[in-house]
DNA sequence: TCACTTAGGGACTAATTATTCACCTACTTT
DNA sequence: AAAGTAGGTGAATAATTAGTCCCTAAGTGA
């Protein structure tokens, strides 16, 4: 179970990290907002480095934080598709401001090399 | 130590996290960013929840990453302060993101009760 | 009938992080 | 001489995260 600290009342930042940290939360959504609509085993293949158990598990947190959501089609075999609830999706600023950063990163250490 | 994930080459948020994944890290930067010189006794007040010890590790690696500068002043007693890097100041853009998001979930959470 | 499919869960262990507590330095104040 | 100060560190422990392995459901195709 995760801690909910008791957040100093004039930390925004420590608000925020209540609900986002953790190392893949921020990479599943910004899988999410790249295509709206991911398949469990999509998420699979764009986290190769997650195996299924914790990115099962992360999924979960998100869906209870109401992050995401999970639809489940009782086809055979069982087909699920995640999507960012409009709550999840108020974390667009943040997931595209570290995105940015991170193509400026990857940018300049390939130019440094 | 920190165990440097091999990211997938398209992602970069996971380049970003590599970072300023932890739990402290963007706090720390956020009050940086509000008062751009922090001894570490002022820091220690910033963040009460946070123990010496975890808040000296979160410094300790801040600084071996480049995002901020420690200078030691030899008086008695001892006396440090804390600035951000160039490098560090280039989160800004994600600090700010959260520190809005923030703002406003503590701002909603007010209102809802 | 056997194997294969997707999307997980359960039990367990390993690895990593966070926390506590006591201790240090080198001088100043009481 | 004893206590206080700022800024820590080391050892030990607690808590959290990660990872492995095996199991299930309910068809489909060989």
């Amino acid at each position: 179970m995760r801690k909910i600290y008791n957040c100093d009342p004039g930390c925004p930042v420590q608000s925020t990290l209540q609900f986002i940290s953790g190392k893949w939360k921020t990479v599943i959504m910004y899988h999410l907002f790249k295509n709206s609509k991911l398949r469990f085993s999509e998420l699979q293949r764009k986290l190769p480095y997650v195996n299924k158990r914790m990115l099962s598990k992360q999924l979960l947190e998100l869906e209870k934080d109401n992050i995401i959501h999970k639809e489940i089609y009782p086809v055979v075999p069982v087909k699920t598709e995640y999507t960012l609830t409009n709550f999840g999706k108020s974390f667009e600023p943040i997931v595209n401001a570290m995105e940015i950063w991170g193509e400026n990163f990857n940018q300049n250490s390939k130019r440094d090399h």
